[in-house]
Parts: C-alpha cells; sequence; structure tokens
DNA sequence: TTGTTTGGAGTGTGCGCACACGCAAAAATT
DNA sequence: AATTTTTGCGTGTGCGCACACTCCAAACAA
C-alpha cells in the first residue's frame, strides 16, 4: 500500500511539465497558459491525486489563528464541555499549524459578549466560533465577519439569519420532542405536564424557544387524529404549562415551584427542564417525596448525575457539550486547512442517558 | 503558536551535540556513551520536545499492514458497520503508511473462522483487529500471536483469557441490565420478560451469555430488599424466562414463538432479542396486534428501523458498530505509529434509540 | 610495529510539498 | 528597432525527521 501514492512530481512527468508548473496550477498563481493548465487538471483527475497533507503543512509554514467566543466556564459547568472538546482539538491540531484563543463573556452580561466579541473581531482571527447566547447583539457581528470575508461557525445555539460556515449542536426542536416522549412514555393516565426556563431571557434566546416547540408539538401528534379509523387505547387530553422561574436564589422561585407542586387539582406528572438546571428542580421533588411526578432535563453535570443515581431525575438528554467544542473547531480547520467542504447543518445526537447508561458518556 | 515548538535541532543545540546523536538516543540505536545519554534525554524533557509526527511519517517511509479478522459483512447486515468504521479509519491513516487486508469468515462456520485467521497470521501483519465469536477456536490464535509480539486488538466480543492490547465495544452485562430497564420501564404490573436468543450457539458465545446475565440481574436488584425499612409501591414479582430459538427459517421457529404469545396465563410483557435481529420477532407481534409487549433489541438495521417506526420495536440499543471498527483500528495504529499508550479497555457508550432521536444516529 | 576492530560522534540525502527566484521568449511600449 | 514589460515555465531551498553514511580516535590483535 502507500506505494501507489500520486505525488505532484508524477502528476508533472504524466504532463510534461515541471512540478513549479503543476505547483501553480494547483493553487492558482496564475502564469500558466490555459493549454497546460487544462492538461495539468486532466491527469490530475486521471491519477486521481490528493495531495499529501502532512507534506503540505510541513513544507509551507502557515498557520492559523482561530477564536473562539463563548460563555464564561467558570460561571456556569456547562460550559466547561465545550471548553475540553476545543482544548482537544486544539491540541490534535496544533501540528497543522492552528492555534486557538477562547473570549470568554458572561452569560448575564449582554455587554460582556459584545467586548469579547469586538475583542475577537479585532485580533483579525482565520476564523472564529461563537455561541451566539444572544441573539439581536450576535447579528452585527455576524455581519461584519461575512464581510470580512471569516468564515465562522455557530454552536450550541442556531440562528440562521446570516449564513455561517456550520452550525454544529443539537436539533432543538427535535431535542424538545424527544423531551416530551420521555416525559410521557410509560405513563398510563393522562395528566399536566410542565416545562420549565429557568432564568432564561425567553425572548432573545432562540434555543429554548425552539425546546418548547418541539415539547409541545409531540404531545400535539400524540392525540389520534379527528376521523381516525379507530381511537387508540387512550385519548390524550394532556394538559401542557409552561413556567418561567427567576434565578433559584431568589426567594419567589420556592414560592412559585412549591405552589404548583400542591396544587392536587392539576395532575402534574412530569416536568421538562429546558436547560441544564434540572438539579434546581430535583431537590423540591425529593423533599416532597413525589417519585409519581416524572423529572427529564439535558447535560451530565456532576449535580444532575446525582439525582439521576438518587431517581429523582428519570432521563437526561446529553447536549454533547464536548462534542459541539470539538467539531467546531474541526469545522474551521477543514476549511483552513484541509480545504475540505463542510456540511452547512452538523446535528450531534439526542443521547438519552439513564441511571443504567451514564457511566459511559461521562468522561467521553 | 507553533513558533515554540521544539525541533531535534534545538535539543543537539542545547545539549552540544549533533542531531545525529539525538537521533540515535531517541531511537535507541546505541553508540552513544552513557554520558552523553543522559544529558540529551535531560534536554529533551527541559524542553518538553514532542516529535513532530508529520515529519517523522514524512521522513521513514516505513509502512504497517494490519490485518482485520470478522464475519462476513455480506452474509450479516450488522457486519457492514464496523466494515464501514475500519475503512473510514483506513483512509484516514493512510497517509501515515497504514494499510488494512480483511479476512472475512462465515458467521456459521467455525472452520471457515480458523482459515481466514490462519490466513491472516501467515501474512505476517504488524497488528491484528479480530472480532472473536468463537471462544474456544480464538484462544490458540492469541496464544501465537502473543508469542509472535504481534498486537492484537478484540472488538464485539470481549475475552479477557490473552491480554489483548485492547478491547473495544460494549459492556455486554451492562448492556443488558440496561435492557432489562427499558422491557421494565414504566410498566406498572408485573408479568413476564422473555429474553430471546436466534440462532446462536449459547455455549460457545461469551457474548450473549453475558448480555442474559446483565438482564437477569436488572430484575434481581429492583426486587426489594428482604428486611428494607418500607416494601415499595410495587412488588416485583416479574418472571424472566429465556428461549433458544433456531434459525427463523426453520418452521418451528414460527411454532415456538406462537406457543409463547398464545399464552394466556404468561403475562408476556416484555421481549429482549439479545443479538440484532429483532426484526425477526417484531413481525409476529405486529400481526397479532399485541402493542401491550415491549420489544426491545440492537442496532439500527434497516429492518429494525421499520419496525422502531412502526412502534412494533420500542427500544433499540446501538452498539455502535462502526466506531467498533474505527477505534479498533487507531487502537492499533496509537500503539505502532504515534508510540502512544492504549487504554486496554475501550468500552463504547450504549445508545438508548427510540423513534424520536433515531435519525442523528443512522448516518454517524 | 602495523593493521583491524569498535565505540562515539557528525554529515548528507530524501520524504512530498510550498514558495521564492531565475530566465527565456513573447508581447507591449516607446 | 530598441526597450521594457509580461507571460510561461523550470530550479532550488527548506520544513522536521529517519537513516545510511562517513570520519576519527582509541583499544586491540598480529
Amino acid at each position: 500500500m502507500e506505494k501507489n501514492a500520486v505525488r505532484i512530481k508524477d502528476i508533472a512527468a504524466k504532463a510534461n511539465v515541471s512540478v513549479g508548473t503543476v505547483d501553480r496550477v494547483l493553487h492558482n498563481r496564475g502564469r500558466v497558459s490555459e493549454e497546460v493548465r487544462q492538461k495539468v487538471l486532466l491527469m490530475m483527475q486521471e491519477l486521481d491525486y490528493e495531495p499529501n497533507m502532512m507534506a503540505r503543512t510541513l513544507g509551507s509554514n502557515r498557520t492559523y489563528r482561530l477564536a473562539v467566543i463563548q460563555p464564561d466556564h467558570t460561571l456556569d459547568p456547562y460550559w466547561q464541555g465545550p471548553r475540553d472538546g476545543l482544548d482537544k482539538a486544539a491540541r490534535e491540531l496544533k501540528p497543522y499549524g492552528i492555534g486557538v484563543t477562547v473570549y470568554s463573556y458572561s452569560l448575564t452580561q449582554v455587554d460582556s459578549f459584545v467586548a469579547q466579541a469586538t475583542a475577537a473581531t479585532l485580533s483579525r482571527p482565520d476564523g472564529i466560533l461563537v455561541a451566539p447566547l444572544f441573539y439581536r447583539e450576535s447579528l452585527a457581528f455576524f455581519a461584519q465577519w461575512q464581510q470580512q470575508g471569516i468564515p465562522y461557525v455557530l454552536f450550541n445555539t442556531y440562528i440562521a439569519e446570516l449564513q455561517p460556515l456550520s452550525y454544529v449542536g443539537q436539533d432543538s426542536y427535535q431535542s424538545g420532542f424527544l423531551a416530551g416522549k420521555l416525559v410521557r412514555f410509560g405513563q398510563p393516565q393522562p395528566g399536566t405536564f410542565l416545562i420549565a426556563h429557568i432564568a432564561e431571557d425567553i425572548a432573545n434566546s432562540v434555543h429554548v424557544t425552539q425546546k418548547e416547540r418541539g415539547f409541545r408539538d409531540y404531545f400535539a401528534q400524540l392525540a389520534p387524529a379527528r376521523n381516525g379509523p379507530a381511537p387508540g387505547p387512550r385519548e390524550h387530553p394532556d394538559k401542557i404549562i409552561s413556567i418561567d422561574l427567576p434565578d433559584p436564589a431568589d426567594p419567589s422561585f420556592a414560592r412559585q415551584l412549591n405552589r404548583l407542586l400542591d396544587d392536587e387539582q392539576a395532575q402534574l406528572r412530569g416536568i421538562f427542564v429546558s436547560t441544564s438546571k434540572a438539579y434546581e428542580i430535583a431537590p423540591y421533588l425529593q423533599a416532597n417525596r413525589r417519585e409519581d411526578i416524572r423529572l427529564v432535563g439535558y447535560d451530565l453535570l456532576e449535580k444532575n448525575i446525582h439525582f439521576l443515581n438518587e431517581n429523582v431525575i428519570d432521563f437526561l438528554i446529553n447536549q454533547n457539550p464536548k462534542e459541539q467544542g470539538y467539531w467546531g473547531i474541526f469545522a474551521l480547520a477543514d476549511r483552513l486547512v484541509f480545504k475540505k467542504k463542510v456540511l452547512p447543518l452538523k446535528y450531534l445526537p439526542l443521547d438519552i442517558i439513564t441511571k443504567e447508561n451514564l457511566q459511559y458518556y461521562v468522561g467521553k
């Protein structure tokens, strides 16, 4: 094997030109007659030439600087995941001349996002990976990068507005849809199902509203068709409510939650927490011994894992934070270094995590 | 970045020797005085030298031949997965001088395994990746490879007997345990649960017996402790039975299966198929409209996906066949080419697949 | 003594490619 | 017609490393 690897030299010989000429058509450096150009191109096709990337990066001493803009991982544990992933990618890609700089902003302060995004832009990077949690404020930056010709990749939150090179992350809608299934599955009787947002600025967060839409749609499609041949064994007059909880430190958090749990009428059978903060709800269920209420949330944070093992949380959906960082960086590398075409959408799987399969996802 | 990459030239300068000398200590070629050797080693540590793998493979024209021994993918669709995965790995590793040859044997014929394994051994490969479905017949080969110093990696089936370089695949026991959870989850009433083996030589297949053990243990640990403080809200006098079905083409397959399904007394609530052949059972459930019987099986084969979408199969556990092939090859490459230490056990996740998250696993 | 081996080091070439440079012929300008 | 400029192409060097080769002096044998 490998003996038959086609080199530039082979193309040159077959086309009766020098390696310099082949190099010129390969990189569109001009200074080649159209006639020769076509011949070289043909020979390349015939021999099925594939450049040797190792020799290429070794030969050209070019380096690439990538900027990552994401929430500070010391303020919210979730963001440690993407951080780990992009660090891993950075390590693997270092020999290819890729360097990564992280600009972290505060999840709760819009202006810190603007400041960091501005700093990243001013560093004039060769590519940008960004988690655009703030919808409105992101748009202007996209426009600027697009104009400057800097490729940028989105992760975690998908904003279609200005075409990014790629989006890496979950399909939020389907993610909510799946949550509906998990919260409903195996429950023989109809009831009320709650979708809880914790300390989220819903209006400015595409991400979360799509999850809610998916969740509601799951129940909608469950309802038997009006004129269906035979109505299913059970009807589904389930009631879906959603609530916008404040920061858990706020006393009204407990107040609002307890009011819901104490409402005997409601027949509350399941709660879906739209972010990775299911561990904020879990203690209330555990304290009141509400094993009858199904709890579904996101991500394998330490606290979530605790309540999963205690059977308070029933399912977690893994958003694959680490993979998001990893593949985000790789999307940029594929474009810049390897010159491969990059898929505009890279949906990561919706991993269903239970107590029984947890261990194989934790260190991943 | 990357400007600070340490080269062997830098070490040479710092140790006041030539690059040739550094090369000699790097590869233990001898012909270096102990004194100088120590100095060079020290400088390497101080500068935190990491060899540039690209330059290394480019410089040394060494190639590696890997042999893969696995069931023929044209005879059983499952094995297309590992095949795809190892092909992908082979493509990525080709520039590193790695070539892969596949020796495929027939799942049902022991002697074809022996023949292919023999052929692979005679080709004197630099490394071997093997799916040792036949327990007894595998042992002799392991011993031989060990003696010849050929590193070998197991996948799909774990046999601890003679330490392989690594095992890549699922934890079969935990896989069965999870299947127990999935088949039982949300069913309010106790009943009978069936574990079905289809056309398997149980006695010679570690793999499948471990799955059964895990499955049974799930139910065992569900039963409330004898002297527990308070017996749970429901007791679990579930009954677990297992059955050894013949090839589905055999008329007794249908006979045995129908007898089980028609037994009103049994209260059959769930079936766990221990291999990827859940699609052989599904038609019987569908024909008899037995929506009350939970069906859990393995792998995203086309036929399984069909019945998952029809709600006949409730859950599939993805054995990640593609990843098994991919990481199996990489384990060998890590050892041979990159000289990294290889984990002796690489457990792949137990992906839970439902209709709702299926799409993100299919093309993976 | 003169050869011969051997230990301990340095030098040189090539891997496949990028890129700067050189040089002649053709085309454009004066 | 003499010049500059442009076009079209070939050559040479270096990237970091492996590996064969060379060289020299000391140890040893004859």
